[in-house]
DNA sequence: CAATTTTTTGAACATATATTCAAAAATAAA
DNA sequence: TTTATTTTTGAATATATGTTCAAAAAATTG
């Protein structure tokens, strides 16, 4: 890549970060180009010279999202620990980064409602394979005895909901800091699966 | 209550109900008066002459859901039952009153997005009085000796996120019908206060 | 039935914001 | 430094949808 091209990929991951922060604030709708661009010191209009409209902008930020959010689980997964550790050590890393990125309010709400066609199904897919990491973390861990028997899909989307939920009502000038409430929520939510 | 006035209040109850089922569905802004008037066979003209705006429609319909939240968790705590089934009956009647009214969106964002004022405050309040209805119903069975020492705070946020979250998920086409649904949750849900 | 009141209509209007685009500015290349 | 290329700008445009309103239609009343 040249070093021009490194400078357009720059400048386009800036807007997208930028798209991000606001739309995980105010959500799609109320987020305006203005906004985004105005964020970097920009007009709205030069937003064009990087990305082809608004629905292009925010499709590739919740991409980004949702491939973070798949290289964070899947780096959790490929370490050597116990089933109750790690199923907790995926939870913690999950709700950590929602916290970071505030972005729970897009990734959460049903993207059908965002998005169509080819897009759709990328989003749909990852949201998919993030599901099915942890519904095969909770399958195998029955397997091997770790986990008491529960219905997999219906324990994974419980364990989902209650973290997303979290930036709804998380602030960070409660009482405990992210980690320490990451922690506290996981312990709660393994004690539907202990034996 | 003059006949002309009953029927005036039920056009607006029909307005409403149909802005409920359409913002459930698309959410608020994607929601247009037309769609919300087509669905009664009018014109958005006429909506404006029941309500002042969009805001006024809107905020009466998450009004009323947040009401008949309350209405319907207030019965269940007045009934004469031990902590853990009057927990799991809280939160079955919880998630049945969300699939059949897809309420979840709406209510699930922060209402900080959508009103302001006067409007925001009766909002939160009602969320807020739910919420604690949740919180001490905890709160009690623990001092009763029925559930186990939790943070009352965390573990009711939980619980409103794993239940809040099932719109997302559930699927009237799917193996359960919402009842055996609710109950499934509410059991696995129910682990994490018992002892 | 005639007069009055309520309700609906549909077109006109207002507004917000996404998008386009020609020109200007900034940057890079020669 | 001159020329060519990339990037930004800001005004103009397009569009979607909330809102108003005078007139028509419907319902009610006497």
């Amino acid at each position: 890549m040249s070093l021009r091209e490194k400078k357009v990929a720059k400048r386009k991951k800036d807007l997208i970060m930028s798209a991000i922060a606001i739309i995980g604030e105010k959500g799609y709708h109320s987020t305006t180009m203005e906004e985004i661009a105005s964020k970097l010191l920009m007009t709205k209009g030069s937003i064009y010279y990087y990305f082809k409209d608004k629905q292009d902008l925010v499709y590739q930020s919740q991409k980004i999202l949702l491939e973070q959010s798949n290289e964070n689980i899947e780096e959790v997964l490929s370490e050597d620990l116990p089933y109750d550790e790690k199923l907790k050590k995926v939870m913690v890393v999950h709700i950590e980064y929602l916290i970071t990125e505030q972005s729970g309010f897009v990734m959460g709400t049903n993207p059908e409602q965002f998005f169509s066609g080819k897009q759709l199904e990328t989003i749909l897919m990852l949201r998919d394979r993030y599901g099915n990491y942890i519904k095969q973390l909770i399958a195998e861990g029955v397997k091997e005895g770790f986990f008491t028997e529960v219905d997999e899909k219906i324990v994974r989307n419980i364990i989902l909901g209650a973290m997303n939920w979290v930036v709804t009502w998380y602030s960070p000038n409660g009482p405990m800091d992210k980690t320490t409430l990451a922690k506290s929520i996981s312990n709660y939510l393994l004690k539907i699966v202990l034996k």
